[in-house]
DNA sequence: TTGAAAGCGCTAACAA
DNA sequence: TTGTTAGCGCTTTCAA
């Protein structure tokens, strides 16, 4: 059916092939008449070079790609707009590919390397925790961007941007401590997560810790696993449950923000106020999370930062410059309207 | 440098390259024993095979794609869930490719179609007015989910799934006129929308007339351009001015959920409830809505119909049996607490 | 059950 | 400025 090639445009045109992939990719040896005449009847018969000869054949391409794992969370839908943006600044073309849930990272990133022959890449959330082997092997640099690792075993990866979420979930919980808050229930990752949910509630822990306030197992409540993760869904169940169990709490700390918009609904569902009988806080920094009523008080990400760092490092290790640097950037608490001061 | 082939492997191993293909490929014809010395050396040399180059030679494959024509819209996302669930149960491979906000539909689908030899593609999302022609060159069927187009012109396209946007939004005010309102602000599309936005603004629009209400063009209003389009900020902005110009109301309707929850923000803001000083209605049924404060009133699109028949309708037609069909799909009012009646 | 060889459609020397 | 030609890495006949 389709299958017209650059062979049967040359042949239309009564020139060699060479000279008709001259004038697709503008070659500047080619007679601008010529180009001109063969573009018209690319045009005319509506032909579309093939992508994987072409990738077969080049040696080398400008080529970075954006990996994504968990297109799903808004998080990375935030981001992944600012890197559209910001990608189309540089030299460089760029692709953008989603990784499934159920896909490994490396793999996926080994196939579309050789595939594309890519430059570099750039990974946007996921775990890269078992392909640190397989990673190396990609042979080009890489970009850890927001990329879970637990911070107690540093990692041996060269490049990565990323917040320290042990810290800032501490920020945010003192903060609360500092507000006169006592009994403060988080509502964390779900319980086998080791990775941002455990981080965020080691610093939820250290937070108390230091401000002389008892750990209470009780206030700890993980997500539901069967319900999405870090979902609204989500952090309203488990508000509820809170609730209904009678333990007392003053403040409820979601670890993101979409869940705190489920807390907000347990909330006034039982008929209570925020931030009057309830504080909130959130983390991630949603746009959204400003229009919540009350608006939420949270710690927000500095997505802005994370990608245009990430991009930098990757340039820098394309030309050379760099092999390894962490960069952990500092989030920001934006106190809104969620979180009241108690007064004792 | 990487650049380890089949070749490589073949050496290696002391076969043909052939046999190294047949191993990968778990081609029947293969001494079972031959694969597995085969398949280990590849394990263990991080062999990953070019699909660039297998997609050249492969006459044919078993792939469908997904083209997602806005990726940052909440409302696709969702839908992107489902279509993953759905077509894990299909018999195909499939690709999901998101299509830039820049790019023309029909030009990525052309490219892909050649690059992975496609047998099929599902169209999520996008605008598909000036691109039939190209369309028809794919040389393999289609299927249009949610695609915008104009009621007025029907399509020639061969196969589609979508809502009647003029229809529900007609659903959706008139539930509101009976209800007791007169006086319904709309927050429809950009002004020059000819799509979307001009559709349920004509449902808007008759259902005024039906219910014997004089149409007041103060009451209509249009997203800022400026702004994300059919985002939160946006329906906040809007709604905004419209409070403050004065013009009066008792209900606001928003074409999108979270330009819903941004009307949310400006009447509280306005130190006004909900419903009592105005009813909220929105339009998608994201899951979100519900855990809006109060839940949102909202007609909710039937994602998961037009999931499981776009699949079916293409799956019809590669096998020949569908040529043409259009089916439109209803959406189903999701009465919650966002709306009050009005007793005259 | 295997290997040799012919391309898939393109780009990039190299000649002309 | 153009055409000829040699592959890119793979799958797939066809013989062996």
């Amino acid at each position: 059916m389709s299958a017209i090639t650059i062979k049967d445009i040359a042949k239309i045109c009564n020139v060699g092939i060479s000279t008709v992939s001259r004038a697709i990719n503008d070659d500047p040896g080619i007679n601008k008449n010529t180009q001109e005449r063969i573009l018209k009847v690319i045009e005319e018969y509506h032909y579309v070079p093939n992508n994987s000869a072409r990738n077969l054949k080049m040696t080398e391409s400008n080529t970075i790609a954006l990996l994504i794992k968990g297109i799903d969370n808004q998080f990375f839908q935030g981001m992944l707009k600012i890197y559209e943006a910001e990608l189309k600044k540089i030299e460089y073309s760029f692709l953008i590919h989603a990784i499934g849930e159920d896909q490994d990272d490396a793999s996926v990133a080994l196939e579309l390397t050789k595939e594309k022959r890519l430059k570099g890449i750039i990974f946007l959330g996921g775990l890269m925790r078992y392909s640190k082997e397989k990673l190396s092997m990609l042979g080009i640099p890489y970009v850890l961007c927001t990329v879970a690792v637990n911070m107690e075993q540093p990692r041996h990866n060269s490049l990565s941007v990323s917040i320290n979420d042990e810290k800032e979930s501490y920020k945010a919980v003192d903060y609360l401590c500092k507000k006169g808050h006592r009994k403060i229930a988080i509502i964390t990752g779900k319980q086998n997560d080791y990775a941002v949910g455990k981080l965020r509630l080691d610093g939820y822990k250290r937070a108390l810790q230091d401000n002389g306030i008892q750990y209470d197992s009780g206030l700890v409540r993980y997500m539901k696993s069967d319900l999405a993760e870090y979902s609204v869904a989500n952090g309203y169940q488990v508000t509820k449950e809170l609730i209904e169990s009678g333990v007392e709490c003053t403040a409820i700390y979601a670890i993101s923000d979409l869940m705190a918009l489920g807390v907000y609904k347990a909330v006034f569902e039982a008929g209570k106020r925020i931030p009057e009988d309830y504080s909130v806080m959130g983390f991630d920094g949603l746009e959204v999370a400003k229009y919540f009523h009350p608006s939420l008080t949270t710690m927000e990400q500095p997505c802005s930062q994370m990608v245009k760092h990430s991009i930098e490092l990757l340039m820098e290790a394309i030309n050379g410059e760099t092999e390894e640097k962490q960069m952990i950037l500092d989030a920001a608490l934006q106190e809104r309207d969620s979180v009241a001061e108690i007064v004792n």
